[in-house]
DNA sequence: CATATAAGGTTATCAGACAACCTTACAATG
DNA sequence: CATTGTAAGGTTGTCTGATAACCTTATATG
């Protein structure tokens, strides 16, 4: 049985900030106005002001708001709030195949940029992440740690750091899913397998060819979905 | 002359927290984990105990830590941990065209799976959008505001959350990114053109032909792109 | 007019205390 | 012996009040 933890009624700041924060994303507050202060919010919800200093550091560390001392708290301009998303575990099947299904349309993409933009330093970085895949015995951490450094490698040739950023945090989040769920599972041969895949993707990069290299990437993604059990359509 | 806000050394429990972080990014504390008390630490580190805790209620905003009341804090596990990037503004044409970048693949595919997985409600709120847009004047907030929500529901669409949530952050940064610098510049011929693509849009998903789909939106980002004077190879 | 200076308000930090909660050890009970 | 109750100690959560650092504005001051 398992009844998961209980809480009472979830951290003090954590709803306070969570109210301020519906505020403003709701448009109740608008960028750049001023929040009341400390003492008046501390006064008017019943609380010490520790806990409307921690709500409102919370804010502040979301984006939402910038504090200035001496002055008072300000709703910061939407354009500079950071993108956040909350990671759930990626427990059940279904939220890890929706992350694998958005991977593949960025991967995809990712390899055609690289094919077009890559430096000599790109893809030497690309080798090196190929080269410790080959090197190592099996499937173990460490190949899992291999495989994410190639995506990270050819990402990182797009030029472009929004995909580099975003495939990164991705790719992680897969592989510490498969390693967690299914390390045990797999063989040697898939290594096998992802090698080769790497590779044609590779050489597809070098030579400047996106058209190949996407087709390469998504040929890898597919295969590496069917190996993971995973159907992905549209493709 | 601008210089820019000198920070005598940058709030401090932000520093704590950064060292922190760096400490368990980096490897040297591991999941699991657990922290030194609060005592400790602000003993240690020579401040008050308000600092340490404001410091590591940062770390456990970012996902970094987890606090369990009278037992301590302990470092998370690492895929538990939310996907966040900074954001930069925007400001200079290139990443603003990066970003525009990411969005095409992540949009085209979103509609070819609209167009498979969209239920009666999803088209209802696609149609609504639609509306919306056709029934206001001009390209204003509130025209943006509509085309902002066609994408939205289309993502929703999906049945995917990690498309409407990615596809959500990054179009809303866009468009912001829009209305800030061009709104005054854009003509009301563009809106007809939009509403066209749009229609075209939901018209294929609508249909369930995943293939027009794609192409619909594939036309209409770059139709959108070359409005906003960006080229985007690979397409 | 330009520059100091003073005053008041606000956030940042400090200090100490108590409350709420968890863990552990140990006694009590059956 | 196994289970339950109880007490103790440790740790985070919250409260209170005070001081420091900082900003803005108004008011002299030359």
């Amino acid at each position: 049985m398992e009844f998961g933890h209980i809480r009472r009624s979830e951290h003090l700041p954590a709803r306070i900030a969570g109210q301020i924060a519906r505020d403003i994303t709701e448009g109740r507050m608008r960028p750049g106005e001023k929040l009341p202060t400390e003492h008046f919010l501390a006064k008017a919800l019943g609380v010490s002001r520790s806990v409307v200093r921690e709500a409102i550091a919370q804010l502040r560390n979301e984006g939402l708001v910038e504090t200035r001392q001496g002055v008072g708290a300000f709703v910061t301009e939407a354009h500079a709030r950071p993108i956040r998303i909350e990671q759930d575990d990626l427990a059940d099947r279904q939220s890890f195949r929706d992350l694998f299904q958005l991977r593949v349309p960025l991967e995809i993409e990712a390899a055609g940029l690289a094919a077009l933009h890559h430096t000599a330093d790109d893809l030497q970085r690309i080798d090196e992440a190929l080269a410790s895949m080959s090197g190592g015995e099996k499937w173990t951490a460490e190949g899992i740690v291999a495989d994410l450094a190639f995506h990270r490698a050819v990402a990182a040739a797009t030029g472009n750091e929004y995909f580099s950023v975003f495939i990164g945090f991705i790719a992680e989040r897969i592989s510490l899913a498969i390693d967690a769920a299914r390390a045990a599972a797999v063989l040697e041969e898939i290594v096998e397998v992802t090698i080769e895949e790497h590779v044609a993707l590779r050489d597809a990069i070098a030579s400047r060819d996106p058209k190949r290299a996407r087709e390469a990437m998504k040929m890898h993604l597919l295969g590496a979905a069917k190996r993971l059990d995973l159907t992905l359509e549209s493709y």
